[in-house]
DNA sequence: CTCAAATCATGACGGGGCGTCACGATCGCC
DNA sequence: GGCGATCGTGACGCCCCGTCATGATTTGAG
């Protein structure tokens, strides 16, 4: 199973045999093709490492394994990434931005803490139960997958979170509190809920997203019962 | 600086020079020669790899590091523990294994979830921060600690907080919630807090746990004003 | 006390992943 | 068309890993 050297690294030239016309190639190049195949292989190698921490988890994972699947050669991967926890890095990275965009509209349309919360909490589980689905790692449970680290998007993200909260509670006249405490904590208990349930069968995300809010906007006595 | 074979690796026998005294050696021995040597090797290591992963960080930290520290030969260590992770993971075992006679006590005194919810956290957060200064880790701050695995201590902790907060409610007759949502909430509340906690000049202990404790007990709005 | 069996520390060794680097092919540009 | 810059390539040396044959030490039985 060797055959992936296909569409990457050097798009041969052929297409220049057949060439009657002149010029116009009909599709691609806007960026010069050196430019191409760069995001080309950038690419390549995330998408890879994702596969690959799926396939074997992120601790067996080996940086040859990522360029393995990519049919480029070992050295061309420190061309793009120091090492496999840059590319770990970029994943998340990629992850963070990608859901930042809805957090944006949460925090724009944001009028009261808990309508904030809400969205926030249900955009973010959907999320994850998204990703979760679209390359389903099949990992035994319980194993290690590192935190993430702080990366720009991850910071932002963050930054987003406390900024809503922020927002909110100046429109509500709230007293003032802790902010770095409470943006970790809520995102803590967002990662976690969602963690759990992602385990459970079927996976609810109005019932963790209920469940997240509640905690957090009026603590256990608002628990939801069961 | 190798000079560290001392206490390590069959104390010889050169006591037995002095012999005037037929038997009776002054202290050492119950257990066999053996089994003491084993249980000092099983510790050195151990010792020696909470020093390196202090030194180095986790992901820096060879095998090779550990057991240089020790004196020990290399294959020595592969007779106590299979791999660095393995040794993490007993690390972590072992504070677990420390703290949960403090919780324990927390359960077995709790009249209501309040009470048992503040001295579960205060506890938890006065560890932490006894541990962080005992070994100094001085490490840069953000750095990749893994997430401890559920090691069987750990496992303990987890159910006895579950356990406890089963206790409190029933006394309560609260009605039910969802426990494994409540119990994993708290629990990455805490751990998420605690960090930050420790990241704060000077550590302020009281405070943390008073927003922790808040936070759970009555969510946002009950939370400590600044 | 003696001796054989069991235990276990030792360190050399093969295997393999890591990160580098000199080379050469390709591209961009004049 | 040709030159300089760029970048893919894969072999190489390095180091860490985990194993294993060996011998030293301990144990327990006679």
């Amino acid at each position: 199973m060797t055959g992936r050297h296909d569409r990457l690294v050097h798009e041969s030239r052929s297409m220049s045999n057949i060439a009657y016309f002149p010029k116009a190639p009909v599709v691609d190049d806007r960026p010069g093709k050196r430019e191409r195949t760069k995001v080309a292989n950038r690419q390549a190698i995330l998408d890879a490492a994702r596969e690959v921490f799926g396939d074997l988890g992120y601790d067996a994972a080996t940086v040859r394994d990522i360029i393995r699947r990519t049919g480029l050669a070992s050295g061309t991967f420190y061309n793009y990434y120091k090492s496999k926890e840059e590319v770990f890095d970029a994943l998340a990275d990629d992850g963070a931005r990608r859901f930042r965009p809805l957090l944006r509209v949460e925090v724009d349309k944001a009028v009261d803490f808990q309508s904030f919360l809400r969205g926030a909490i249900t955009a973010y589980f959907q999320f994850v139960a998204t990703e979760q689905e679209n390359w389903r790692l099949n990992r035994p449970a319980g194993e290690q997958i590192p935190h993430a680290r702080a990366t720009p998007e991850i910071v932002a993200v963050f930054n987003e979170v406390r900024e809503g909260f922020a927002k909110v509670l100046e429109l509500e006249h709230a007293p003032a509190v802790d902010l770095d405490y409470l943006t970790a904590a809520c995102i803590a208990v967002a990662r976690e809920v969602s963690d759990k349930m992602l385990e459970r069968r079927p996976v609810d995300t109005a019932g963790a997203a209920d469940f997240a809010v509640k905690l957090i906007l009026g603590g256990l006595p608002a628990l939801p019962k069961l």
